[in-house]
DNA sequence: TCTGGGGTCCTAGGACCC
DNA sequence: TCTGGGGTCCTAGGACCC
């Protein structure tokens, strides 16, 4: 059996965690530059608000409704998630954290009949040590564990736990659950399926292999078996390093001056370098883009993007961030109002396989020291302590986030303070 | 000049996930 | 003024190898 703990709209219940004024109110949290809402609380769910809805068409209806609105917090919810993570590690013998808010389980050498037991005691402990509820769904297969998560939560929010332990339990959640709300089903498939008179997971279960095959492809056959029981995934505690690595943002302000641009690129690039080095890996292929705002119809409109060859594979920032601007340097074009850029790295290989170049001359023993100085420090003090000087100091591109929380539990500065009066 | 049978690697595009 | 930011896997086709 395997089983899929999913945190209850993870990023409303981390605000909720240290707010008290925000619990059983309308709550929404809002992508990057407070574009569009991204997670929501039930009651906000009840009130029509769609995943995706665009936070300035909706500024007068979340006011009319007294929705509680937020900017995203990543510190916040990144260090929120450790914590239920950690916790569901203590106890049980394997696990895989699959993202942000879920962890698949392996119950594979647990005493069977204590599963749900179990599952209860999980999400008493999460909660109690985290404040985050969590609902947990649990089956013979990883899709089937999906299935029987999301059945809980629609259908039994208050148990937490649905288990799918026989045939009955398995149609009994299958035919609750359409299509599109199937993993690995998304909105082309969920669209052919339906026209071909499917609707929901059980009606799958009946399709023929050959046919799924036909429409779907392997990936669509493996789904079908796991849907009818039969393992094809296992669980991954490992997590594999990265094949590519991409950092990008939108502007806070449409950005004119290259000046602004280049410390933007340049931070991106150092970001990248940084998430090598974690993984410790190296790469040899940088890829830089430009963007304007396409949205805006008045406005003249121009994309471009440059891949840049290095000689040796790196994980240096500084290395990064040269031929980042090199390529900046190659497409930018001023007069434009830019909205968006980004860095991204591949050719990826572990950093003690580098293929060395015979003509190197780079001091690369220097890099390599000084960034493990630069990420203890940071690591130390907080990040962009040290950082190299053509990031600049501006951030004039920085994110809107006119609406975030404070970083509650990984700021000192921003730590809640408590009065007691006795 | 054309023929056969076996491969690999790379890229672009399309589907999906959170 | 205003529209997120990351990732994965699979397939088909082309270039190339012996």
């Amino acid at each position: 059996m395997f089983a899929l703990v999913d945190c209850n709209n993870f990023y409303v219940s981390c605000e909720r965690v240290f707010n008290g004024k925000i619990h059983h109110k309308p709550v929404v949290v809002l992508s990057n530059n407070d574009g569009c809402v991204i997670a929501r609380s039930n009651e906000a769910k009840a009130l029509g608000i769609k995943m995706g809805a665009l936070a300035f068409e909706n500024e007068d209806f979340f006011t009319k409704n007294n929705v509680e609105v937020f900017s995203s917090n990543y510190a916040l919810y990144g260090d929120m998630s450790d914590r239920v993570m950690k916790t569901i590690a203590e106890m049980v013998p394997d696990m895989e954290v699959y993202s942000i808010d879920e962890a698949f389980i392996d119950f594979h050498h647990m005493p069977y009949e204590d599963l749900e037991a179990l599952a209860q005691k999980i999400r008493q402990r999460v909660k109690q040590y985290t404040g985050i509820p969590v609902s947990i769904g649990i089956a013979p297969t990883k899709t089937l564990a999906k299935v029987a998560n999301r059945y809980t939560k629609k259908y039994l929010p208050h148990i937490g736990v649905y288990q799918i332990d026989s045939d009955h339990d398995a149609e009994k959640a299958l035919v609750n659950t359409s299509v599109e709300d199937i993993w690995g089903v998304g909105y082309k498939y969920a669209k052919m399926l339906n026209e071909h008179n499917i609707y929901n997971a059980l009606e799958l279960t009946y399709a023929k292999e050959e046919w799924i095959r036909q429409k779907m492809h392997v990936v669509g056959v493996r789904m079908l078996h796991e849907l009818q029981g039969t393992i094809c995934y296992n669980l991954d505690n490992e997590p594999s390093p990265k094949k590519g690595i991409c950092v990008s943002r939108s502007f806070g302000q449409s950005q004119k001056d290259v000046k602004v641009i280049t410390e933007a690129v340049a931070t991106f690039a150092a970001r990248c370098g940084e998430k090598l080095r974690k993984q410790q890996s190296c790469a040899h292929i940088v890829h830089v883009f430009l963007y304007t705002n396409r949205h805006r119809q008045d406005q003249p409109q121009y994309f471009n993007s440059k891949v840049l060859q290095l000689p040796t594979s790196t994980n240096s920032s500084i290395e990064i961030i040269r031929y980042a601007l090199r390529g900046l340097e190659l497409i930018f074009k001023s007069g434009y109002s830019y909205k968006k850029a980004g860095v991204m790295i591949s050719g990826i290989v572990p950093e003690n396989q580098v293929q060395i170049d015979l003509f190197d001359t780079r001091k690369r023993e220097i890099d390599t020291k000084a960034m493990k100085a630069l990420d203890e420090l940071n690591r130390r003090m907080g990040r962009d302590t040290v950082k190299i000087a053509v990031q600049g100091f501006g951030r004039d591109w920085h994110l809107r986030q006119e609406r975030k929380s404070r970083c509650y539990t990984t700021r000192w500065q921003e730590i809640l303070e408590v009065e007691a009066w006795g």
